[in-house]
DNA sequence: AATGAATGAGCCTTCATTCAT
DNA sequence: AATGAATGAAGGCTCATTCAT
C-alpha cells in the first residue's frame, strides 16, 4: 500500500479529478450541441453518467460550470495569442497571426466534436455559442484593443475590435458551415477584408 | 350619416386589435431582454397582463409569435433596404446607405424600447437576438450577395455577407451601448471598415 | 308578413329548435366517437358550427345535453319495445322481440354514424356508451324486470335482467365487430343464449 | 453474522416499493372511483400525498400505471383461473370454478377497498371499467374461446365468451350492490344462466 | 464523496364558462 | 338570441436542487 504521493493524486483526488473532468467534457459537448441557454443541467449529467447529486459537489449550476468552461477555454487559447502576438511585428502579421489561431481553433473543436459521433448520424444542430467561445472572443477583443490603442492612425479602438471580432465571428460561422473546412482561404479573407476592406490588398 | 366601413372598428376588433398588438410588443421585450431561446411563452404573458389562454387566442406557440414578428420586422426594413438600393449605383454608396438605414433602423427600435420604460429600473441584460433581427440580418444578407455575386473582382459573395453582417452586428453592438447614439459616426466607421478595412480610404 | 302559426314556428322558434337539434345530434356523434368520458363541450360545439355561448343559451353542461340525449333514446326506443311486449304472449317471444329490436336499433345508429363519413378514412375508435344507450338498457332493464316478476318459476327479476342485458350488451358488440352486421344470427344466438344456455334449445 | 441478500433491502428501496406500491394502490383507486378516462395523473398523485415528480420517477403516464395494473390483476386471478380449469373435466364444472373464482375474486377486491376508507365517507361513484378487470376479462375470455373451441356442438365461441362474460359481469355488478355479499347465490344463478338459460336445469 | 429518489416550482396547453357586443 | 374573445383553473410533464443513505 506504499505510495510516493508527490502531489495529492490519492484515488480520492483521483476520481475528484477525473469526475471534474468528467463534468467539464459533457458540459462542453452539452453546450456545442444544445447551446448555452438550451443545454440544462440534466443534460450534462445524463452525459456524464453520474449521479445527479454528484454534479452540486463540483458545480453549484449550469452558470458555474459556465464560468469553469471559460477559464479553460481562455486558459488555452491565451497563451497561444500571447505567443503569435510575441512574434508579430506589425498589424498584419499580428492579425494574420490571430485569426488563423483563432479559425484553427475552432476547427479544432468542431473536428472533436464530429470525431465523436456516428457518421450516418443525423446531423444535429449546431451552436456556436459556448461560453468557452465567448472567453476566446473577450480575450481576442482585448489583446486588438490593447494593440490598436498604440496605433495613433485610429481613433476607435473598441470600434476596430467589434469590426475585426465581428468579421471573424461570422466568416468563422460561414467556413465551419461548409466541407471541407477551409481554414487557410478563411483565414486570407478574413485577414485581407480587416487590412483592406472590399477594395483588397491592391488597393484597386 | 352613411358610413363606409373600410376596416372593422367595432369595440371587439379594437381590443382584439389591442391585443394582438400587446402580445407582439410583450413578445418583443420579453426576447429582447431573455433572449429567444430563454423566453418562454409565460413571460411573454405575464408582461401583457392578459389572462395564460389569451396567448393562444392569437398565437399557437412562441414560435407563431416570433415569426410574427420576424414578417414584422422585414416588412419595416425591407423597404428601407430596397429604396437604398434603387438609389445606389456603386458599392459604395449602397454598403452607406444600407449600413446606415441598419443603424437608424437599430438606433430607433432601442429608442423605443427605451421609452417604454422606467427611467430608474435595473437594465436588464439585452441579447440582440430577436427574431426581428435575424430577419433584418437575412435582409441584408440576400442583399449583399446578390449585388456582391454581380461584381466579378471578388470570388466569395457569402464571405463577403459575412463580413459585413458581422461587423454591422458588433459595431451596431457597441454603438448602442454608448450614449448619445453616434448613428453616423458608427456608419462612417462601418462603411470604411468595410470598404478599406484598417488601412482606410487613403490607402496609407 | 301574415303566417298562421299552428305552433309556435315563427322564426325564432324555427332557429332555436334548429339549434337545439344541431346541439344534438353533435353531442350524439361526439359522444359515439370519443366515449361520453373523453367528450368535451368544446367537441360538440366545434361539430355544431355554432358560436361557444350559443351552446349555454341551450344546455348548461355537457350533463344536460346527455340527459337529453338519454330521454330522446328512451322516447325512441320505447315505443318500440312496447308494442313488442303487447304483441309478445310469452317469454319466448317478448325475449326474442326485444333483443332483436335492440340489435336493429343498435345496427342502425352504427349505420347512420358510419354513413358520414368517407369510407378510407381510418377507422376511429368508437365507444358504445353513450347516454343514449344508457337510456335504452334503463328500458330494457325495467320490462325485463316486470315480466320476470309475474314469472313464478324464478326468483330473482333482478339477477335476471341483469343477465340478459349483459347479453346483450357483450353479444351486441361483438355484432358490431363483424361485417356485414349479422342481426339476425347474432339475436338468435342472444336468444337461445338467454332462454336454454349453452345446452340449447334441443336440451341435449 | 453473514447474511445472504436475496433482496434488496436498504431503506431505500423500502420507501421505494413503497412508493410504488401506494402509487398503484391510488391508481386502482381512482381509476375504480372516476373511471380510467376520466381520471388523471393529478388524481393519483393527489391521492398518494406524493411530489407531482415523483410519480413520473415510477411511470411515465396513466397508461403505464395502468398497464402495470393490469399486470397485476391477470398475475393474480391467471393462476386461479388455470388451477380451475386444470381441475374441472367438463364444461359444467369448469363454468362453476370460474364463475365462482371470478365472483370470490370481485369480492374480495370490492371489500379490500372498501376495508380502506372511512365508513361515514360518502360513497363515491364505482366504474367497473379499471385496466385490472379489463385484464380479468380477457383472462377469462381467451379462457372461454379455448375451451369453447373444443366443443363441435357450439359454432361461434366469441359469442360463447361474450355472453358469458355479459352474464358475469352485469350479475357480478348486482351481486356487489346487496349487502352482504352472496357469492354463493350469484354463483348458482349465473351458471345456471350460462348453462341452462332462463328454463334452469330442470328444463322445465 | 457518491448516489439517486423526492420535491415542488414552473412551463405549455386545453377547457368550461362568462359576458360585452 | 348569437357571437366569440377573455378568463383562469387544471392537467401533463420537466427541471434544478436537496438530502437521506
Amino acid at each position: 500500500m506504499s505510495q510516493v504521493a508527490y502531489l495529492p493524486v490519492g484515488k480520492r483526488e483521483q476520481t475528484k479529478a477525473q469526475n471534474r473532468l468528467a463534468i467539464l467534457d459533457a458540459a462542453r459537448e452539452v453546450f456545442g450541441e444544445l447551446g448555452y441557454d438550451n443545454a440544462t443541467v440534466r443534460d450534462i449529467i445524463r452525459r456524464t453518467g453520474l449521479a445527479a447529486g454528484t454534479f452540486y459537489n463540483y458545480y453549484r449550476s449550469k452558470e458555474e460550470v459556465a464560468t469553469a468552461l471559460s477559464d479553460d477555454g481562455a486558459r488555452r487559447f491565451a497563451p497561444i495569442l500571447k505567443a503569435e502576438r510575441a512574434k508579430a511585428t506589425d498589424w498584419e502579421s499580428f492579425v494574420r497571426a490571430a485569426i488563423s489561431a483563432y479559425f484553427n481553433f475552432l476547427a479544432d473543436e468542431h473536428k472533436n466534436w464530429m470525431a465523436r459521433r456516428p457518421v450516418d448520424e443525423p446531423h444535429p444542430h449546431i451552436h456556436g455559442e459556448t461560453p468557452e467561445m465567448q472567453a476566446v472572443f473577450a480575450e481576442v477583443r482585448d489583446c486588438i484593443v490593447e494593440q490598436a490603442a498604440g496605433d495613433p492612425s485610429h481613433a476607435d479602438p473598441d470600434y476596430i475590435a467589434a469590426a475585426c471580432i465581428g468579421i471573424a465571428r461570422e466568416v468563422g460561422d460561414k467556413m465551419l458551415a461548409r466541407r471541407p473546412f477551409d481554414v487557410g482561404g478563411a483565414t486570407e479573407f478574413a485577414v485581407s477584408m480587416i487590412l483592406f476592406g472590399l477594395r483588397g490588398p491592391s488597393g484597386a
